[in-house]
DNA sequence: AATATATGTCAACATGGCTGACCTAAAAAT
DNA sequence: ATTTTTAGGTCAGCCATGTTGACATATATT
């Protein structure tokens, strides 16, 4: 998704995240007025690399997001809408409740998007059965299509950057990654992910 | 830093960006509009490894940047303050021109944020020696603790992430994050990265 | 029958993108 | 020396997408 999470760390938004900065902090750095664990000590070249690290992640996300930008600017909508169709493209049937928990965002936020989504007929809604209040989320063949024109240019360049980073790149990478998920929530956004390939 | 980069993708602050989703694409997917090389043909196993490749991505990005905007609120700023306050901070001197370029924001809007920044002693700016019209930005004694404070949580997450995904996960990361950044501005980009690491 | 849950909605507000127009001072080009 | 370009600032307004708070409805659960 061409999303930054939220306005968590935005972006490059994105609006990717922001990042750190600076030489070998003194001791009085960030443990200065958060109630955080002491920072574990790092040597100046060990800081310099985890800036370094923090700063491609910058980058990269910045660009990561920039393809489907521009295609969602011809349909008029933005990143909002590419997360949510996004998610109910993997997650066919996926609840409005889920939705909130995976996006970190309010239900009056959602509204809005979902609303025009459905609206124009990219999304449509089924009264679950085992609960009716639940409102089941599906793309349209109309939704596919458009998921299918966004999710394309990202996942090239993404297979692109993992072929050229070597074989094995893969597995550190999306290692990384997942500890970089709180760790409360790690698990259960595991689950998600690889349960969600659904057809 | 917490950004999610503009809107692109935009997100967690680090607004986190959007992935893609779902199955096998049939052959019509990707190039059905778009005037791009037509996407490489991959096996469904190929399909569903990237895919969540992409979604760790947005979940990762949105809880790194979770960190620096809690602390960002304390001080009534977001994330775009963030951006500007890390990138001051790694490149003393820097000139409100490659502020821009690095940001890819309008000058209206990197103004808004630098003119609080400054306003209230966390930038102050410099007449520059060479070239007069320019104001090269500095992070103040202040700037430099707020910056510490931002950086702090961030790196350390990033930190046990990568020791958590083994030694050698590091190099792998980075080249994955470098070859995700615009082919155009990689070498521009790591350039920046590189020599930043300034005092 | 009472309460809790899933969802929707109205209204108002904040942040941080954007465009367009216009201004100044200093550098560079003619 | 005059003109043009560049670095930067500023005003005004718009848009997308977050937020809070209050309230409504239908369905489940107790």
């Amino acid at each position: 998704m061409s999303t930054a999470p939220p306005a968590p760390g935005s972006a490059p938004t994105g609006t990717p995240a922001d990042s750190a900065g600076k030489p070998a902090e003194s001791e009085a750095s960030a443990a200065a007025d958060a109630p955080q664990s002491e920072p574990t000590a790092r040597s100046p070249a060990e800081t310099r690399e985890l800036v370094e690290a923090i700063e491609w992640l910058f980058f990269a996300y910045r660009d990561f997001t920039s393809d489907p930008d521009e295609i969602l600017h011809e349909y008029g909508f933005g990143r909002a809408h590419h997360r949510v169709i996004h998610f109910v493209g993997r997650h066919p049937g996926i609840t409005v409740a889920d939705l909130l928990n995976i996006l970190r965002i309010t239900k009056q936020s959602l509204s809005r998007v979902l609303k025009e989504l459905v609206g124009q007929g990219y999304i449509v809604q089924k009264t679950g059965t085992k609960d009716r209040r639940q409102r089941l989320l599906y793309l349209s063949d109309k939704g596919m299509e458009m998921e299918r024109r966004l999710a394309g240019p990202q996942r090239e360049r993404v297979a692109k950057a993992i072929a050229a980073a070597g074989p094995e790149a893969q597995k550190a990478w999306c290692a990384v990654l997942a500890h970089l998920v709180n760790e409360d929530d790690r698990r259960a956004v595991e689950a998600l992910i690889s349960n969600g390939y659904v057809s």
